[in-house]
DNA sequence: TTCCGTTACCCAAACGTTTGGGCCAAACGT
DNA sequence: ACGTTTGGCCCAAACGTTTGGGTAACGGAA
């Protein structure tokens, strides 16, 4: 593959035309105007900085890269990114990055524990600074065998053994979707609980089942299937073809409760009326869709912020510790609130 | 920040080892097992295959990129990641991208020029080898500044100016819309166009409005709005709460079409019998609405993919050509048809 | 035995950038 | 006038990898 772009300035090019070292020009370039220990005068300084600038000079990354260590990559691990939740905390991730002056590289792991090991060998290959994952298993297996080499990462979304993690307070999501349901008299209720090797999944099913426990009411049925929408559905079938079917749904995701509401209306149930069922992230979808969904909502993008904010400090040697974003309920139409 | 991982096996650590010379070590892992101007005995290079391999030798990045003048890199420019087609087209490029051994980074520009721009420029700080545009406006000042430096790009779902594209065939799939309607008898019909700036709004109402135009037909009403959900239930909005009200609405895509159903339904309004609404991508969430939307399906993926393989082949002095992929209609309930 | 071709390596330098250290000249203080 | 300090640069080498070129040793043929 040839050289697919305009040549680019170097060092070497700015400190021939203005008959001064290289390593001047660096100095410069690196180093701050009111620097004590400058590396040239000002009058030099300027001349280098505006030559720089109308040059459009922008560091090779190769060259300073394997003279400081640094890539200023860093890697980030998603199930696939078109799981718009993921996108989303992608986005943040992202925005913190370019604060930072740090890019990212992405890599669907697709929740296969091969394709994780493989793409996280790739972005190490890429001399990635420090790695998010987003797809993390709560069999930790893999994960502490990265800690133990000395890689730098933290986990976002789902946690995993006792790895940073920045999450949404998923217990506590799961316990607001209870009482909301509780509120409105619905004592039969079940779970669609996604994938049961995800935190995400368990952590909102036990806080929905735990308040029904304490309530002293009888357990919610809790169903596994795949995140999606397709596995939301084949779920609610199952609960809805049962005699003994739930009033209510609380699925822990929006798409698989998408899946649900189209089950629902399958078996001639109108959403909101005779069957309430709700989903988790309230992702813009929810709001928008014909028959809005009552979500519990969590701050996807802020999540994805801290993540890279945690990562960043973790990388600098700081002690870091996990956090957990705080959710809120948002009623609407699914669950027969008015919108 | 610190080094963020085990320490790196080097090539002169390999060389090292085996009392080779470091050139004798590249040249064994960069040829194959069958080359004519061998670098090594079948014997040394046996020996250093195996303790690279071993050792998990991963070439650094920094200084074979140095050398070459090859980052491997691809950048891709999307309008948000969020937006669950570019999601999926992004999935396209990145596992052809994986297959060539290229690894891509992404930006997200928010259809938004200045910020379309600086990632752009941040991009190409990274020394990527090329560029795929997912975010293409019909105004391409920009596309045609950067090809005149030599910036070498495709673009992707998007067309401009005459820049090398992978789209849809977006006239044929509004055309494929528009035969759907009028053979269900809908002749009031309006259309829901997206943003005036982007290729596939504008194709795709042109085929649509262009085959009424060609039965003799009144010319449906078009309206632009943004891409999401909102932006296509304030479209709806503003059409439903018209005296002349259609009969049926194609909204250019399927979140737009999403928002109009919600619309409709606040008008009193059954999709599928009252009113027809059909939207475009058939993403994945369109068949598992509570009420299937009718949609035109595009392969998404494959225009990913197809937009990183033509690239890769500009950037090894290849003449390229756009390519245009195929849709098909997939008729569900929302536009009467029973699914 | 000598000569030539082939094999199996090594030498050297390039790539762009950063950073430790050094040198020279001017200014300042005694 | 001399010694010290400071300002303003330059020198050199490091980083990891690739690639053009060279050479010593060996084997086979004349």
């Amino acid at each position: 593959m040839a050289d697919s772009k305009a040549r680019q300035v170097t060092l070497r090019f700015i400190a021939d035309e203005l008959g001064l070292h290289v390593s001047t020009v660096s100095r410069v370039l690196n180093g701050r105007a009111d620097d004590g220990a400058r590396a040239a005068s000002g009058d030099t300084a300027t001349r280098v900085r505006r030559l720089a600038e109308e040059l459009g000079y922008q560091p090779d990354p190769h060259g300073s890269g394997l003279r400081t260590g640094r890539s200023k990559l860093i890697g980030v691990l998603v199930p696939r990114l078109s799981d718009l939740v993921l996108a989303m905390i992608y986005e943040g991730i992202d925005e913190a990055a370019g604060e930072l002056g740090l890019a990212t590289i992405t890599a669907n792991s697709r929740d296969d524990e091969e394709t994780r090991r493989l793409r996280t060998r790739m972005l190490l290959a890429r001399r990635v600074e420090g790695l998010i994952f987003g797809d993390a298993s709560l069999d930790s297996g893999f994960l502490d065998r990265l800690a133990a080499d000395g890689t730098k990462f933290v986990l976002v979304n789902r946690r995993a053994g006792d790895h940073p993690a920045v999450t949404a307070d998923d217990r506590l999501g799961g316990r607001l979707a209870a009482e909301h349901l509780l509120a409105l008299g619905h004592v039969d209720a079940a779970v669609i609980a996604g994938e049961p090797y995800a935190s995400t999944g368990v952590d909102r099913t036990a806080g929905f089942v735990g308040l029904y426990r304490e309530r002293g009411l009888p357990a919610p049925r809790v169903l596994h299937s795949p995140f999606d929408t397709a596995g939301g559905r084949a779920a609610a079938e199952t609960l809805l073809a049962d005699a003994d079917r739930p009033t209510a749904i609380f699925a822990v995701n929006d798409f698989a409760a998408i899946g649900a509401m189209g089950a629902a209306r399958d078996h001639d149930l109108t959403v909101g009326r005779d069957i309430a069922i709700m989903g988790y992230n309230d992702t813009p979808l929810a709001a928008e869709l014909p028959l809005p969904l009552t979500s519990v909502a969590v701050p996807v993008r802020e999540i994805g912020r801290r993540a890279l904010v945690l990562l960043s400090r973790l990388l600098a040697g700081d002690e870091i510790e996990s956090e957990r974003l705080a959710p809120t309920l948002t009623a609407r139409a699914s669950t027969g609130a008015d919108t």
